[in-house]
DNA sequence: TCAATTTGCACAAACGTTTACAAAAAATAA
DNA sequence: TTATTTTTTGTAAACGTTTGTGCAAATTGA
């Protein structure tokens, strides 16, 4: 016995109806009333609907309406806790108004996000999420034009006319910094992720800044790495310990730059906070349950996300175009026990 | 100046090279050859298309084909890395071949569940990949039988005739309870996840037997909980440590229940393994980073991922029925440093 | 030169919806 | 009775593809 998948159509409910498809679509779609459908009939559509088990084929409605009520998520790494918790709220988010998410693991490969996107663009999603991998936004800009609705979070393009949604990296690491300072710590090293992206600009100007509002000068060799990823912490932590005078902090600008540290700091056979004190950013459900519980800046994510679905509807639902806007979430700065109160001034 | 979405059709090609869109599409699905299109006409057409930067409508192309090159993904929670990196690597396989992912978060809730596997027929996906929020299969029954072409991924149903991939849950707690014993432990707790599936039974199994081969009397009474979630991890762990005579070893059945156990056991004031010895099932990248560092079982999340993927093709482009098949995939016992070596015999 | 073959391409239908337009049927008015 | 209005439903086109079928034009063979 060979399966078959029959599909129920309109066309097959109007016929055992004896009535024709448009009236079917009518009643289907909830404009019963609104087409004086009579009720009689419209009970004995519904009924072998029902009966039938029929459901709408969104892909001939996605064709007819040019829009298929499903947008495009496109991330780094979903994997990583962060985006996986805006990628849950967006899920949310969509499958409350009905609409489905395509999702598309870049894997940090602008090459595959831009690929991703094309593919998603032929699917006509109705608009677009992106975490973008880098700095690169040629690929969006051409896209845009052609009125492509998106919102890009985590990242922001000052060139790019598109709503974007960022934690406030800057304000977040002078909190952190600051913390780091008023417990006595000038010598600072900065773990920071990919270069020449917004994200990470901020985060150092932000480290630059707290230093000079304390008046500590900036050692330019205390900012050190180039990547977002765990394996960059664990080496730019290994370089930072063999410095000498060794800093007595370590600033980790992402939350796998301090699975990193951690691993180097551990492997080293150094204690934290004794040894050297750590500040991560981005808060993770383990940052409290680690030896010891470790010092974070916390990122709105779950807001980050359901706001950037919100952003995108609003874009999608007018017709106007929208004034760009970036929405900067605040962070918070987590005390717990990875910092060290040193007199060391 | 109000953005338009300007969609390049096969028709608008096709009047630009002055052929038909029966021509333009041969060409651009590559069946210029085939249907003896010249090679002048060719690449007109071709360099037509990139022009006016063509994309395929899949949409149109869907509801001709009666597939749509996407399938779907629907899983209890995102955000735990354990389906997260099964979501990557399924996303990773499917772009490779071209198919897209449609991605929803179930929230551990079946209703939500049946919605979501429902959105995604609407969308004629070819297939589909679950990791079924708890016990109840009634949906996927009747589904199946349509012919819909579907993978069970962490989850089997015995009644239910449908490829499904596991991990070793049995041999996998065996080798983590042996280890326990091994080292002198002989009242362990298990905190079990959700009651009456399959996953659960399989590892509660393996805990029984495993006490039963070294003829340590079962004691029902330490088998406690009811959910996979931290929660469960955190009550049932505060409850196991009021037990007198205590327990000197807890098996935490899942990565969320053993984060809830450490946060348990901390504010306890309790240390590991001193005090309390801890296995995991599921290792995570935060797992040897803990203090101690935890010993767990580690599930082959990866390639779980990609044969889910594999083995939905496999159905999608065979004719014939494959023989419904359960994978089971080895795990291994990863030793660190939170169990302690007790005399206790 | 003419038939047979090959080459190159187009017509038209189909996939399952939605919807503008309109028509038939019923009810009401005159 | 006939005209008018209201109620209820249907016809057909369109969305952008793919593909079975068929038909010219070009080429070949005799």
């Amino acid at each position: 016995m060979s399966k078959v998948k029959k599909i129920v159509t309109l066309k097959r409910i109007s016929e055992e109806c004896g009535v024709s498809t448009t009236t079917v679509s009518r009643v289907l779609s909830g404009q019963a009333t609104q087409y004086r459908i009579k009720k009689e009939t419209e009970k004995i559509v519904k009924k072998m609907a029902k009966k039938l088990n029929y459901v709408p084929n969104q892909l001939a409605r996605g064709l007819r309406l040019k829009r298929s009520f499903s947008i495009g998520l496109v991330l780094p790494d979903i994997a990583n806790p962060f985006f996986a918790t805006i990628a849950k709220n967006i899920s949310i988010e969509a499958h409350k108004l009905g609409y489905s998410l395509l999702l598309s693991d870049s894997q940090d490969d602008t090459k595959i996000e831009i690929n991703s996107i094309n593919y998603m663009k032929n699917r006509v999603v109705d608009g677009f999420i992106v975490c973008p991998v880098g700095q690169q936004f040629d690929h969006f800009l051409n896209f845009f034009d052609q009125g492509e609705k998106m919102v890009i979070v985590d990242r922001y393009f000052p060139d790019l006319n598109c709503p974007s949604i960022i934690s406030d990296n800057y304000k977040g690491v002078i909190e952190g910094i600051d913390y780091f300072i008023e417990n006595g710590h000038s010598r600072i090293g900065f773990i920071q992720g990919e270069l020449n992206n917004s994200v990470n600009d901020e985060r150092i100007q932000g480290y630059k800044e707290a230093l000079n509002k304390h008046n500590i000068p900036l050692n330019d060799s205390l900012i050190i790495g180039d990547s977002f990823g765990e394996r960059n912490g664990y080496i730019s932590t290994k370089l930072l310990l063999h410095r000498s005078p060794r800093v007595t902090a370590i600033f980790a600008s992402s939350n796998l730059i301090s699975l990193g540290a951690l691993r180097a700091i551990s492997e080293e056979g150094l204690k934290i906070p004794d040894d050297i004190s750590l500040i991560s950013f981005d808060d993770q459900p383990y940052s409290d349950l680690l030896n010891p519980p470790m010092t974070t800046i916390i990122q709105q994510k779950e807001e980050i996300g359901k706001l950037a679905f919100k952003l995108l509807m609003d874009q999608i639902n007018t017709k106007e175009i929208i004034k760009t806007q970036v929405i900067v979430m605040p962070t918070k700065l987590i005390k717990r026990k990875s910092v060290k109160r040193i007199n060391e001034y």
